[in-house]
DNA sequence: CACTAAACGAGACGGTACGTCGCGTCTTTCT
DNA sequence: AGAAAGACGCGACGTACCGTCTCGTTTAGTG
C-alpha cells in the first residue's frame, strides 16, 4: 500500500491522486481513508516508511565528512523524487501547523543524525564549540532548495564545495571557476 | 483584475480558484482564460504587476546595508503573502521549465538590485572582490525559506544577524543567545 | 430522478438543461452522467418510465374505436407535453441512428397496441383484410404532427372525424363545416 | 451571406452556430445580429431565398400530377437538407408563435402552388369538388414526415403510390407487395 | 472632393451550460 | 467483520457559444 503510494510519486505530488493510489494498489478508496485522513498524511507516512536512512559514516576528516553530508543533500534535492515531493508537501501544509509538525517529525531522524555529525566536527575543533548546528544545516539545505526552486541559477556540484568552504572555513562564497 | 487576483491570494495559492477570481472580479471565466493560459500564469503576472519594488537605499555602512537586505527578505518570507505564494508557485511549476523561467524573470529585478548592493559592498572592500553575489543571495534567501518550510526550528529575527555575520565576516553560525 | 427530469420537461426539451435537472433532483451532475450518456438518453428513459399506457378499450363499434385512437393521438399532440417533446427528441437524434432506434423502441408498445386495434377492426371486416396498419397509423399521426408543426392551419377537433372518415370509409377529405 | 448559412446547414440545424456562420462568411458576428434577431430568423430567411421553387407542371393526368406532387415532397423529406432542417426549425419555434408564423409564410408559396394543383384536379372531377385541399396536403406531407421522424418503419418509394391511391381513389392503405 | 455617417470585421466582454475529474462520504456486496 | 467496489453530492476544471458591446476601418452618398 504505502509502496504503491511511493510508486505514484513518480507522477509528482501535485498530480498524485488518492483514487489513483487506490486503483494502483487494487484497493478501495475507503480503505485509504480509513487509515489516513488526507493525501498529505498518506504521503508523510509513506515517506517515513521508506526514509533516506543511509547512516552517515565518519572518516575523521572533518572537511570530507561535512562535504559528504552536503553532497548527500545535494543528491536528494537534485536527483531524488523526495527533492520535489518534500517542498510540495511543505507548501501544501503551510496552513496546517499540526500536519506541518508531522512533516518535521518525519525529517527529524535525518536531521538529528546530521546534527550529530556537525557536533562531532565541532568537538574535533574544526568548527566553533558553540556552533549552531541547526542553523548550519538550514543554511546548506536551504541554499540547495532555493537554487532548485527559485534562484534561476543552474545547480551544479560546485556548490557543494562552496558551501563546505563557507561553513567550515568561514570563507565568503567566492566565484568558483569551473575547470 | 490582477488586483482581485492578488486579493484572492489571501486564501492561499493552493486554495485559489479561477472561478473564485472571476466571481470576485465580476468577470466571466472566459475573460480570464482569454488572457492567461493557466492559474500559474495569472498569478505570475499578478505578482509581477504589484512587485515588491522598495528600492534598496545604501547607507555606506556595509553591515547595515547587508543586514537591511536580509531583513527585508525575512519580512517577505515570514510576514507577507508572497512568502507563501512564491514557493507554492515554484513547486507548482517544477515540471514546466518554460513557466519556471517566467517565474525567475519575475524575480529577476529584485534579484538584480540585491546583487548590485552586494557588489557595491564588495567594491568597498567589505566583501572579497570576486564574491559570488548570486550564491550569497541564495544562501540567505534559501536559509530563510528552509526555516519556514522544512526546518521545524522557530524562525526569529536573530537569524538576520547570524546570516549577516556569516556572510560578511565569514563567521560560522554560532548559537545566538536571546536577550 | 426520472420524475424530476419529467418535471423539467415543462420548460421544454430544448430549454431543458442537465444542470437544471440535477439541481432540481438535488443531485450532482456526475450522477446523471454516470447513468445516461446524453440529454437525449435521459429523456428517452424518462419518457419510457412514465409512458402513456392508457390501454385502448374496444367497444365493438369500429368507427368509434378508430376515432378514439385518433382522438387520443390528437390529445397527445395538441395538449400533452409529449406532443412537443417527442418531435424535438426525434429531430435531435436524426443524426444518430442508434439513439433513434431507442426512440422507436420507446414508442413501440403504444404503436403495437394501436396496430392491434386496427387489425381487430380489419378482422371485423370494417377495414380491408390486408390493410397496412402501420401506414394507417403513420397517416393519422403524421397528419396531426404536421398540422401542429408546419402546416400553419389551425388544429381543431374536426380533423379527428375527417381522418376517421378517410381511413375507414375511404372518403377523400372533404371540407368540414364547423357548426 | 445567406449562401454560407445554407452551407452551414450541412452540419445540421442544431449544430449550426452563429459564430460558425460568421467565420465561414468572413464576417463579424455583429453583422449577422444587425440583420437577423436570432438563429431561427437567419435560417428562415436563408431558406426563403433559396426556396424549392420548381414550378409544378400539370400533365392532364390527375393521378400522375398528384403522384408527382407527393414524390417531390418525398424527395425533399428523405434526400434534401431541408427535410431535416424544416422540422428542426419548427420544433425550435414551437414556443414562439410570431416566428412560427414566419416559418409558415416561408412555406406558403410552395403550399399554395400545391393547393392549386389539387384544386385543378378537383376541377377536373378527379377529386370531390369540395375537397379540403389543405388537409390533403397535410396528410401526405405529415405521413412522410412522421415516417422519417418517429415511425421507425423504413421509408421507401412505395409509400408514394400508397398515398396517391388513398387520396385519389379513397382506397384504404393496403399492404403493398414489393416486387 | 472632401466629409460624414452607416455598416462593417474583429473580437473582448459577462454569462450559461457543457462534460470531466477528483474530492471525501456512504452504502452495498462479498468473503 | 472488514474490505473491495463504487455510487453519491459537490464543486472546480477548461471549452464552446451565446448575445451585447466597443473598437477602428472601409465605403458610400451627399454637400
Amino acid at each position: 500500500m504505502a509502496a504503491t503510494a511511493a510508486q505514484l510519486c513518480d507522477v509528482g505530488y501535485l498530480n498524485m491522486t488518492i483514487e489513483g493510489v487506490a486503483a494502483r494498489a487494487g484497493v478501495g478508496k475507503s480503505t485509504i481513508y480509513r487509515w489516513w485522513p488526507s493525501k498529505a498524511a498518506l504521503v508523510v507516512e509513506t515517506l517515513k516508511s521508506r526514509s533516506m536512512l543511509s547512516p552517515i559514516e565518519l572518516t575523521g576528516d572533518s572537511r570530507a565528512d561535512l562535504r559528504a553530508v552536503i553532497a548527500s543533500t545535494f543528491q536528494i534535492v537534485t536527483h531524488s523524487p523526495a527533492g520535489m515531493i518534500l517542498p510540495a508537501l511543505a507548501v501544501d501544509l503551510i496552513r496546517d501547523p499540526a500536519a506541518h509538525e508531522q512533516l518535521h517529525a518525519l525529517l527529524r531522524p535525518r536531521r538529528e543524525s546530521v546534527l550529530t555529525v556537525i557536533r562531532t566536527i565541532a568537538a574535533r575543533g574544526d568548527l566553533p564549540a558553540d556552533v549552531d548546528a541547526g542553523l548550519l544545516l538550514d543554511i546548506y539545505s536551504g541554499t540547495l532548495l532555493y537554487r532548485v526552486l527559485l534562484s534561476g541559477e543552474p545547480v551544479t556540484e560546485s556548490i557543494i564545495d562552496q558551501l563546505t568552504d563557507l561553513l567550515l572555513s568561514g570563507t565568503a562564497p567566492h566565484i568558483l571557476l569551473m575547470l
